[in-house]
DNA sequence: TATTAATAGTTTGCATGCAAAATAATAGAG
DNA sequence: CTCTATTATTTTGCATGCAAACTATTAATA
């Protein structure tokens, strides 16, 4: 009986868990230029791109764990960076806007995507997009 | 002046994320009827692969980080799994070796990633490999 | 309307990932 | 053969990811 399925170079989860600790370590010098973590830096593009939206959305736009979002919003909201503002009619709800110093972040993270993009040689344009696509297959499968 | 390279929708990093931290939650049901975390399981897939390794052998092998290690190989000795033996010649090195109840357990293990892979209704084998040789480039091209 | 179900967030406990410092021991250079 | 550099592993401190329990509110229903 051989357990080839069960070797390290067959596995896909293997290659995504590497995968994405790497590209998430190669973000953890140019974000803390920025004074901002991985996971802080999602809460920010997802608010530069869409500011003033509920915690339950801003946990479906960037799939960070709700439990995690609690203590993220907090630490960014000691840095300035945002505000957690309570919903007047709603009183479970609460809303997240970004201040003037984070949303002047922005200008100071737009190059960051590019001086990542350069460091990975191998792959052009289309086998990013490629990637991206058959990501979005895995995402859409194992959807809830 | 245009952010659009800042969108989440534009991060490959945010796509390896998401499926990284969708597929490992995906492992989570099955692997704990065999009391297994995701890293301990990638722990036992290299070994099943090749026993006896080096602590630094297994850390490369896995990607896994060094501290962790540390507490996942002190969890798996607790559970019988395997034995961390120092080396009679260099006495900073150290072995790790299955136990009889870690090998055997390969067997329990060897229809997981098939039902994994089955949830994947949109990655056919060839959509399987091609992703898996485009993670291998993001992973030669970050490679330290 | 009194109850019950569903929502929105927070808290808690456990298991990493990661960088940096600390230990212990072997290898190398002079 | 010392002194120093390197190697192997552990420890520490911080930031999540995740499941489950908990709190506070609002919605739904009999």
């Amino acid at each position: 009986m051989s357990f080839e399925q069960l070797n390290l170079k067959n596995q896909l989860c293997h290659r995504l868990y590497m995968a994405s600790n790497s590209i998430a370590r190669t973000y953890r010098e140019p974000l803390a230029a920025l004074d901002l973590t991985y996971p802080q830096y999602v809460v920010m593009m997802a608010l530069w791109e869409k500011d003033k939206v509920s915690i339950t959305t801003l946990i479906e736009t960037t799939a960070i764990d709700g439990g995690a979002m609690t203590q993220i919003l907090k630490k960014m909201t000691d840095k300035s960076l945002l505000n957690v503002i309570k919903d007047e009619n709603d009183k479970r709800k609460k809303w997240v806007q970004l201040t003037t110093k984070g949303d002047a972040l922005k200008r100071e993270a737009a190059c960051i995507p590019k001086s990542i993009f350069c460091k990975l040689n191998s792959l052009d344009s289309q086998k990013a997009k490629q990637l991206m696509q058959l990501l979005d297959l895995v995402l859409s499968d194992l959807a809830d």
